[in-house]
DNA sequence: TTTACCTTTGTGTGCGTACACAATAAGAAT
DNA sequence: ATTCTTATTGTGTACGCACACAAAGGTAAA
């Protein structure tokens, strides 16, 4: 009859014993001794004696012994307390999806009796950031999630948190030196390098397009917005060298500001009709143009919040490239998890997708847990 | 001092006593009853009188129990057996992700018992389908993935499955009145409407391009290549009416057939330099391309197959439309652990997103789980 | 030989839940 | 009143693991 079908069986790869997984007693009969010896083992506790060590470290390996995880959480009933340091924000900005993400996680990982504790630091305030952290402190957390956005606080945060021995994930940038458990964020200058490709393809001819800036309290943006900055250069001068970029540098103080420099701007320059911000405010330039009726203008940028999709809706944002936020709080939340309770290994470096967002994939990446 | 941070704090959503989760000891003193008491109430199972079934109820719902999944899964102590049926393949071809996808959920949740068998049928032999279901159902599983790609075959074996009591879940494309538990897929339609976006930039002002199509044991692709191909042309109706689009079917059967005819078509349309495949096959083009030194080629196409991705570095590729298709394996594992173990509620409909890929994002794209 | 002390090993209990079984109460039948 | 039946409720054990404590064995000192 028929010959084309067959089967293939997956039953995790792990030994087994008629059925069922091999349980501490199995270890303890094969070897010899009782299941206290085998978890001293396990827990390389002292008081066990040399030979029956080696004995029950060889039956081990032997039935390639994997611990149930749940019901060692179960028995060992520990509480962990989760601390968390992020900028602070307010309503619609970035920083909120990703502490969406974190909560998410510690519901589907309550059963663990997690708990998290967030606190905020303004960024663009010398010390500030040392000041949350040693309020932080006071809590003596079993691990820390935070963002290394004032590298020089960070570093001084993070040899305490060295000193105490307490595990810190870093999310949204990365400063590797500083040996974080884990880092989940974007490849920041890919990204820029990956825009730039995009945005050139919009350009389709232009000669001119024109990088969006920010300036906050004097400073030239985030360490991500430079590195993105620096990736798009770097396309541009590979593949494009003859392209004039212009820069315009944005305050975000009062709204009027910003308005007058865009319309000083374009008055000078009517024919530039590309654009691109590295920060994730593409919304004020986006609702400049919708104010302005200029729907020949091609405009791209960064993080999907509520403004910016009202944009790509519109139309006047053409792309958006995202960075999964909420998956950054979830998975550092997930990782600490699996790192402190059920002692799985963990990745150090997590870059996440590059996501190029229209209005016709929009929903879809939402949908994505 | 430093006005400039405040905390917050987030214990999951579930009420606690004085530090801890709720217990099923908790309820019973509570209610005055004992912990078989609500046992009986949390299974509704027979045997509780009505006026402590009220209490018990109504003790339940103010403290907002929550029970420990973990230690119910081990209470418990079932075995679960998946049944998984799927389009035979060989390596390096899409399902093989798949199944990559469920091999790792299965690992994961492995502290579950959870056991996973596929079966594979010949999608372009009629009733090998059906033959491989027969062979799964005598395994008796407790529930069941598979890709209904056979539409009419699938709905003969979904009532056999409805039947039996036995959950199944949608991979890849879906058939919503055949009303799985689950399904993981893409929107295939939205996915073609978004390529067509995509192409057409990529196009420039080129008036002609060209969708290569692949012809199998007389059909013509998958009914995800046919909706993929309606959202392109919706698209192109919509914004670009007057572009001419070509078609080329092609057969894969040897590589010499398919080469002569991509001869022909461009002998007879040299100034095409733009093209989409809907299905996985895109390296047929590139390879073809690369092959003729034709450099100025624009090229679409779907998933990352290896030699898909090797077409993408090389450059004859330029974008790959990709649908997560670990992801889709990962997560159909996991909804059946969810739905039967852990009785969470699951999302019926579940869209994965779609992915742009180009050589920059490429690697990122693999970085998430 | 007895006692003390240390090393090594084994046993018991608890984590929160599930389920089998025992116990109790209430009512009906004798 | 006694026995039987049935409806209801409580208790005990198990899941696999962690950890406290008890027990056993050995050595050295008194």
């Amino acid at each position: 009859m028929y010959q084309k079908y067959f089967k293939k069986k997956i039953k995790s790869e792990v030994m087994e014993r008629q059925q069922g997984r091999i349980r501490i007693k199995d270890i303890a009969r094969q070897a010899g001794v009782s299941v206290g010896t085998v978890d001293r083992v396990l827990h390389s506790r002292s008081g066990v004696s040399e030979s029956s060590r080696l004995r029950v470290e060889k039956v081990l390996e032997q039935l390639n012994y994997q611990p149930n995880m749940y019901a060692s959480a179960l028995a060992s009933n520990k509480k962990y307390r989760f601390a968390c340091l992020l900028p602070l924000h307010t309503a619609g900005e970035y920083w909120e999806s990703v502490e969406e993400g974190m909560g998410q996680a510690v519901g589907v990982y309550s059963d663990f009796n997690i708990s998290l504790e967030t606190f905020y630091y303004d960024q663009y305030v010398s010390g500030a950031f040392l000041a949350a952290a040693k309020l932080l402190m006071e809590l003596s957390p079993d691990a820390v999630i935070l963002s290394p956005t004032v590298e020089q606080e960070t570093s001084v945060f993070v040899v305490q948190l060295q000193e105490c021995g307490i595990p810190y994930v870093f999310i949204d940038s990365n400063i590797p030196n500083l040996n974080p458990l884990a880092f989940y964020g974007q490849h920041a200058g890919r990204s820029g390098y990956f825009a730039a490709r995009i945005l050139k393809l919009l350009a389709h001819d232009s000669k001119e397009i024109v990088v969006f800036r920010q300036i906050n309290e004097g400073r030239l943006g985030s360490n991500q917005q430079l590195h993105r900055e620096e990736g798009f250069y770097q396309y541009m001068k590979e593949h494009h060298e003859n392209l004039t970029v212009h820069e315009l540098n944005l305050y975000a103080k009062q709204p009027d500001e910003d308005e007058s420099l865009l319309d000083d701007f374009f008055a000078k320059h009517p024919d530039i009709n590309c654009g691109i911000t590295f920060n994730s405010k593409v919304y004020i330039i986006g609702e400049y143009m919708r104010k302005n009726r200029r729907e020949d203008f091609r405009l791209m940028g960064y993080d999907l919040l509520q403004r910016n999709v009202d944009c790509l809706k519109n139309g006047t944002v053409d792309f958006i490239i995202a960075q999964q936020p909420m998956l950054q709080g979830y998975n550092s939340i997930e990782c600490l998890c699996n790192h402190l309770i059920l002692k799985k290994k963990i990745k150090q470096c997590n870059y996440m997708p590059i996501d190029l967002i229209t209005v016709d994939n929009l929903d879809f990446y939402f949908d994505a847990q």
